[in-house]
RNA sequence: GCCCGCUUGGCUCAGUGGUAGAGCACUCGCUUCACACGCGAGGGGUCAUAAGUUCGAAUCUUAUAGCGGGCACCA
């Protein structure tokens, strides 16, 4: 068989994604175990418009890893996928596009415009679901669903009239956000605030009476064509006597009065505070409860009105701001003006400015649907995040001091709302024109034309996509998900809201869990941005490294941020190409023997392995050191990835593979059991080495497959023997594929801690041998003899049988072992446990003073830790306090070390 | 302003109340019949600073500094 020497990834991606999808592996019917438990995830569902960046790859690479280890464990599995529509990204996208042709959705009116939305969608939408294919994900996509599907729009019709019904849903006239680009109104979530250098204006108010003025500092000096009152705090001393007088508001000849309000700040500016109704959040709150009018100057597009005065009406708000300086300049009603760094909301989408105006528009109550999210989490602990901290409380915080949520837009793109309007402008909310006009009793009706957030369709993720409000199978089956895997700057825009939803319609938390994992910043510590161009294409990485060395790297990530390395890859692109080369290793010394489906879970293996120490070697088939240590090591790193994976400790997994795979089995397994399985003449002793070598091997690409799905099943698919058989009993009818085949499940009946302590003896007596050979400059094709003396029976039993694996592995010409250590004076030694010593003749070629300088630098290390923990045992209170095993466990250290001394001063002694 | 997180070898990060870990980088030696994307052997950190709790702290508490993040109605 041929096998290049180089792995190559790109291969092996081509090969199996397809094979995997269109035999159904990834969809939970190829399950055929009735009472199989359940695993499922909702994707986040990526926008239409998007394309795979850093944060899709890590989050879906964890998602692949529990889904595909699930899997293996025979659970009944399924990872929904889906897109999100994105309103406004879209409608910008396909308006840009537009623009090129010198149109505007307007030419082409809304029903035109939507059609064109969906055909882009359907010629360059979605380009994210094929970069998703080469991630290797294990989603469903026979379920694939997108939010504007007729069934999800039904279930988003649905709920609304739901919570219109239960008087949840209300239209009001309130201040909201607007974004005069974007030309619709936006939630609390998504404007962002930014700190900015700007000025604060201090502007003087006459008093009407002509007995002086009021000065008040203000960063939007425009907005005071909108005054309709002025307030200062009841409990300063310095307005008292004003509270209930009347100004005269500048430019307008309007008479505004001084009111009293807790809210204003004594500190603050000149604690006299201009109150804009109709263009401040605060202002607007304030308004209502002094029953102040609300006077709007700044229009939807952050023009000013005619209200504004003839001087400003249609100018810009910026130009009017301009133009108030100057007018209160020339009547000398300028204080003055300082810098000032404050924070201004910006829209998220498109950075400009927002403005506060009074809107009228559609809102969900939040008071009852919080407090539902509490109660679960307050009551049931549900959703866990993980990690725990600090999101629990962040999102618990956030809960307590949620506000209404505006759920209308004013886009065309989207769920239009289900509210028609009748020619007396009577409200009728239904789930249909028809349902609408039946209600109404006439067809004179027109439907309101704003669009929902977004986020509303996205709230019913975890359930629209299971079919609700039908009661399908699929929604019995899957409902509550397992878990959610996202990153934390969506657990309020959309974490928090699919748990209210799914509580109030379904009566049950959409998830278990949420793992919030960690960013990927750049090499510098910055998050990455389409604006600053830092962003690392995930793509760009897998066609350099490969899919399953890049899904390695994300793994590590877990739940901390961290700066993008491509080192790290790298060395996980060498640890693939590791797994190839130990693989093709085993494939070139496989003929004659085959995997053993039953190999680990044959009932009599544990027995068989753990029959004890054969000191005669008659049973060759099995009873070997490294070959009863490989399995213990093996069934460790099963249960140990299993634990991290419970945890959801990736990084913890990942390294308990990397380092099983490559330190245990290709530095120590392969080595030790080379010498029976490249045995030139053929012999059941041959083939059996053999075919364990290759049923450790199958194991061990199970172990990786969810982490490395890619190499793991090519490398699975050219093992001799292997077939359906090896699938978890839920599957056995499927076509043969790793990704189907049982997790290993890690018995505690395999691990066997008197077999690693016995191997790491001999681990330990090669590496010291090797350093002798290093330290002392022997070159490395120069054979060398060793002497063991070893006072402990068992330890002279590993080393006698392992004399070839000794003499292979050090070069050595001759092993001798004995009881006690004779050697020439011209050795150097080493100490090893147990008592046992080992020496290397070097007549000649050693240099006295220097190996006992190299014994005395060991004994002084030996010293200082005999010196510590000296001190310890000497505390009174410690022998007192302590738990016992760790006083005992020190007083055995101590006589170890004692014992190692003693050997070290006797060796410097006889070197003299 | 309030809240939170981080600070461990040159770099990127694990970890933990009881003798400091990995990968990369570095040094030395190797084309040893799976792999130079490799093999073998090494060097390197008083775990940000200070005080406290404890028999014992890098690990718990508090404060400080630096960095990062979230929230907030300061005009």
């Amino acid at each position: 068989m041929e096998i290049p020497k180089q792995y190559d990834p790109k291969e092996s991606e081509q090969n199996h994604y397809e094979r995997w999808e269109s035999q159904g592996c990834f969809a939970p019917e190829v399950n055929r175990d009735e009472n199989a438990p359940v695993f499922s995830i909702a994707i986040p569902p990526p926008n239409v418009t998007g394309s795979l960046h850093m944060g899709h790859a890590l989050q879906h690479t964890m998602m692949d890893v529990l889904t595909r280890y699930k899997r293996m464990c025979g659970y009944r599995t399924l990872w929904m996928p889906g897109m999100d529509h994105a309103g406004i990204s879209t409608q910008l996208m396909v308006s840009r596009d537009l623009k090129k042709e010198g149109l505007t959705r307007h030419d082409l009116g809304r029903e035109k415009f939507i059609e064109r939305v969906w055909k882009w969608k359907a010629e360059s939408g979605g380009q994210i679901t094929k970069q998703m294919r080469r991630e290797g994900v294990s989603v469903d996509w026979s379920r694939e669903k997108f939010t504007m599907d007729e069934d999800l729009s039904r279930a988003v019709r649905e709920t609304f009239v739901l919570l219109y019904e239960q008087g949840m849903i209300y239209r009001g006239n309130r201040i909201v956000n607007w974004c005069p680009n974007d030309q619709t109104v936006l939630s609390d979530l998504e404007v962002q605030k930014d700190p900015q250098p700007g000025k604060l204006y201090y502007l003087r108010y006459p008093l009407k009476d002509g007995s002086g003025t009021v000065t008040v500092a203000t960063t939007r000096p425009e907005t005071m064509l909108g005054d309709t009152a002025v307030a200062v705090n009841p409990n300063d001393e310095r307005f008292r006597d004003l509270v209930g007088a009347a100004l005269s508001l500048p430019l307008t000849g309007r008479e505004i009065p001084i009111i009293a309000d807790e809210f204003v700040d004594v500190e603050f500016g000149t604690g006299a505070v201009k109150i804009t109704p109709a263009h401040d959040p605060n202002d607007y709150e304030m308004g209502v409860r002094h029953s102040l009018p609300q006077i709007v100057v700044i229009d939807t597009h952050a023009k000013m009105t005619d209200d504004a005065g003839a001087e400003f009406a249609g100018l810009d708000r910026y130009k009017a701001r301009a133009l108030v300086i100057e007018k209160f300049e020339e009547l000398g009603l300028l204080e003055k003006v300082d810098d000032y760094e404050f924070s201004i909301s910006k829209c998220e989408r498109c950075r400009t400015v927002i403005e506060p105006l009074i809107s009228m528009q559609w809102f969900l109550r939040m008071d009852t649907l919080r407090v539902l999210g509490l109660e679960l989490l307050e009551g049931f602990k549900k959703p866990r995040f993980v990690p725990e901290v600090p999101y629990e409380k962040v999102y618990a915080n956030w809960l307590e001091n949620l506000r209404d949520w505006t759920i209308s837009r004013q886009l065309w793109w989207g769920h239009q709302i289900p509210a028609w309007y009748t020619a007396e402008g009577e409200v009728i909310v239904a789930r249909s024109a028809e349902e609408a006009r039946a209600k109404a009793g006439t067809d004179e009706l027109t439907q309101d034309p704003d669009v929902l957030d977004t986020w509303f369709s996205s709230a019913l993720w975890p359930f629209s996509t299971l079919g609700w409000p039908d009661e399908t199978v699929d929604l019995k089956t899957f409902y509550p998900t397992s878990v959610l895997v996202t990153a934390r700057d969506i657990i309020f825009l959309w974490v928090s809201r699919m748990v209210m939803m799914g509580m109030h319609f379904i009566g049950n938390r959409p998830f278990d869990d949420v793992f919030v994992t960690g960013t990927i910043l750049d090499k510098h510590g910055q998050r990455m941005s389409k604006t600053k161009m830092n962003g690392v294409d995930p793509l760009e990485v897998f066609d350099k490294f490969g899919v399953d060395a890049t899904r390695l790297t994300l793994a590590s990530v877990g739940a901390s941020d961290t700066r993008w390395n491509e080192k790290q890859v790298e060395s996980y692109r060498n640890f693939a190409n590791k797994i190839w080369n130990a693989a093709r290793f085993c494939l070139m010394n496989a003929e004659g023997a085959t995997v053993e489906p039953s190999w680990h879970a044959h009932p009599a293996s544990a027995e068989r392995l753990n029959a004890g120490v054969d000191e005669h070697g008659q049973d060759a088939r099995a009873a070997s050191l490294h070959d009863r240590w490989i399995d213990s090591r093996l069934n460790k790193t099963a249960r140990d990835v299993r634990q991290a994976l419970a945890e959801y400790q990736f990084h913890e997994a990942v390294q308990t593979l990397y380092h099983f795979f490559w330190d245990d089995f290709c530095d120590w397994y392969i080595e030790l059991t080379k010498s029976e399985v490249t045995a030139e003449e053929p012999s059941p002793e041959r083939d059996a080495a053999r075919g364990r070598l290759l049923s450790v091997l199958e194991q061990a690409l199970r172990l990786l497959h969810p982490f490395m799905p890619y190499i793991t099943e090519d490398l699975w698919q050219r093992l001799p023997g292997v077939g359906s058989e090896f699938h978890h009993p839920a599957y056995r009818e499927a076509a043969p594929t790793i990704m189907l085949a049982a997790y290993p499940e890690g018995e505690a009946s395999l691990i066997n801690e008197d077999i690693e302590w016995e191997m790491q003896a001999l681990i330990d007596l090669i590496s010291r041998v090797r350093n002798i050979r290093s330290e002392m400059n022997i070159k490395p094709g120069e054979p060398v003899r060793i002497m063991i003396g070893a006072p402990d029976e068992k330890l002279r039993a590993v080393f006698s049988a392992n004399t070839n694996q000794i003499q292979r592995l050090v070069r050595a010409s001759e092993v001798t072992i004995s009881a006690k250590l004779e050697a020439p004076k011209a050795s150097a030694r080493a100490v090893l446990v147990g008592g046992a010593e080992v020496a290397v003749p070097l007549e000649g070629l050693i240099d006295f003073e220097a190996e006992r300088n190299r014994l005395g630098k060991e004994k002084e290390k030996l010293q200082a830790e005999a010196t510590k923990l000296e001190a310890q045992l000497a505390n009174p209170q410690f022998a007192e306090r302590a738990p016992a095993e760790k006083v005992e466990g020190i007083r055995a250290r101590l006589a170890d070390i004692a014992q190692r001394t003693m050997q070290l001063d006797q060796t410097i002694e006889n070197l003299r």
